[in-house]
DNA sequence: GATGAATGAGGGTTCATTCAT
DNA sequence: AATGAATGAACCCTCATTCAT
């Protein structure tokens, strides 16, 4: 698949990757130009078909690769997990900002691939997004100590709710500093203090005495 | 501002202004094609132009009017809020889920419109969605018992946590059921019981005992 | 169907129609280019579309269009056919070369539609075909006066010898001069000369003595 | 001409030839694609045209191959004709039959080559055509015992009417079966049956008493 | 107010051909 | 000889917007 992409010199290559997510990231695969993407990369429209075929097969081939490369990398992260919920929670989200800050656009391309994809790459998309997602859930919960727990809370609704309020604010930052990343680094330790603070709650609302 | 569109029957307006949502709210603002519209309303290209001078006109003025509704709606529901958050916000968010019911299109609308917007219309609407979000913000926190929050809990952020989290678990729902309204409907029951459960969680989280 | 564009002032109509007829005969469907229609037509690029909505409606428009007309134009001339075979069929042949002199661009435009089409039009194309050619036959044949043949002929397949002997002939000179209607016109007491040879020498095979 | 391509190995040479013969012959010269061909050869773009330089001369090589291979294949059956010439039609006519079955792509591809050739290529296609078959109808003529022609008939013409009409009832066969060659050879008697009264009529219609 | 004909830039895609390797 | 990356013009088609009526 693509192996003649695949074996372009490794400058050509990033060159026309960059450039593309660059333009299906901030615009949104519908409203991405192949024209746009061809220009800022350098080379000629035939070129890029040539490689692709068509529009479509590169937004999936893009969002196949930056997938596996961020699936990697959060492995990479999450070795020795501790076993308490929250703080591997805790870990987690720390790890998706690391990776926001590394690869912003890159980030920004998976968002965009999930809410704004049409009809006929919805599909695709999703197909794939679940498969990824259910697999680091399914890490998550590895060796996961839910001992602590109190016996009149529903393990499930309780887990998903953890999960779905904590990426919810993580979310709700990554939103508010979308256009400036480096305030983003530098209000750094607020975000967790607050991100903290969450945790505490949830803790307290959840765990026995 | 487009007075002579107010001016209109209620039905030639109402029909203009439902093909345009419907059309809207299926495909985003830029694949959302103005030939469908006027198609689907029943009048001639020029019309519509003549009414709005523009595409992003037309989407804001519909962005500014459901707003107002729902805002109106919402206010309609709310004038008796108990003072406890925790079951101001359960009102709150049954009444969120009524909504959807009563206006899935507007609703859907609304959604669209602050995910997927092209530059060129992202900051006129965030702009208005900000402004109304921190009026109803400011009308939720009116009359608010805070007393039962636990001395060791930052008010601020916990309410900050409280809205957000809760509004993921609601909006995960919605998405959830997005194609199958009825669904949601007959699962309706289950959902608030899980909403219960979290906010029973938050509760016992950030209540004295 | 097409009705805006039936509407069309005939001088402009016609000319659309012009430059449609000579860029679809001389280059077949395929080849042909809306640009050199729309450019011949002095029309935009958007407005053959706005009429049409495809290269493949317009095609089909032209050929419906024409072969209706041709159908007209045949019947009206053949009203009085004689009953003898060889008679109606050389007036026939004849009217066929009238249709040919004064609607060159139309009739090979039929032509090239039948033997040049690409897979999506043939359906189309040869439906109406078959349509209009099995209709047409049966009015060749009404009021056949097919008693002169001898008893050892096989009336079928004679009647179906004599028509595709005598059509191989005609298309024989209409190819031949193709590229010079004037000369086709000069030669015309030749030609028909030497049909109605063809002719006796079918008679000749077929009749009794 | 063409030494580099002469020089191929045989195996490698027939896989183009047979590539470029499949793609043209299905899709006629236009919308056949060079593509296609060379996926199919097995070779590379550039290789083709190191070869042939152009889409159009590999189109008029293969023309210029199979027009002699025909011929050959032909002058190879016809060595002992008849002196009669219906006997002799009919020989020939079965020979086409033959060659077609033996050669269906190739058949097709000199019948695609005369009917749907563009402008660029119908100059070339046709000059060589008409040599070869002047040749090939020199050919016929020779040696032909017209003894028994009728006093009343003009020769030429009637040779020019049996030539013509029984070239145009193969063609109609050939064409009615284009899809199912398996079925023309089932239903080869009664075609031959067919063809036998075809020429039992032009006989009595020019043959003395 | 109301029409819809008219525009032309831009969309994704295919193509024969060239050329550095 | 052999490759296939690279080109850019041409393909059909869609679009928001304008304007004469």
């Amino acid at each position: 698949m693509y192996e003649s992409f695949e074996n372009l010199s490794d400058e050509k290559r990033n060159k026309i990757i960059e450039a593309s997510l660059e333009e299906f990231s901030k615009k949104g695969y519908e409203r991405a130009s192949t024209n746009v993407i061809v220009k800022n990369a350098g080379i000629s429209k035939g070129l890029l078909f040539h490689y692709f075929k068509s529009k479509k097969n590169l937004f999936i081939y893009l969002f196949d690769r930056i997938v596996e490369e961020f699936v990697a990398a959060f492995y990479e992260f999450i070795d020795d997990s501790p076993s308490d919920i929250f703080e591997r929670l805790m870990n987690w989200t720390i790890i998706k900002f690391k990776l926001y800050f590394k690869k912003p656009v890159e980030y920004r391309f998976l968002t965009v691939s999930i809410y704004d994809s049409p009809e006929e790459l919805k599909e695709d998309i999703l197909k794939r997004y679940e498969r990824i997602s259910s697999e680091v859930m399914k890490r998550f919960m590895e060796n996961l100590d839910l001992s602590s727990f109190r016996k009149d809370v529903d393990i499930d609704r309780a887990l998903s709710f953890i999960m779905t309020s904590i990426e919810a604010i993580g979310n709700r930052y990554l939103e508010m500093y979308k256009h400036d990343i480096d305030k983003l680094v530098a209000d750094k330790d607020k975000i967790i203090d607050d991100l903290k603070d969450c945790i505490y709650i949830l803790k307290h609302g959840i765990y026995e005495k």
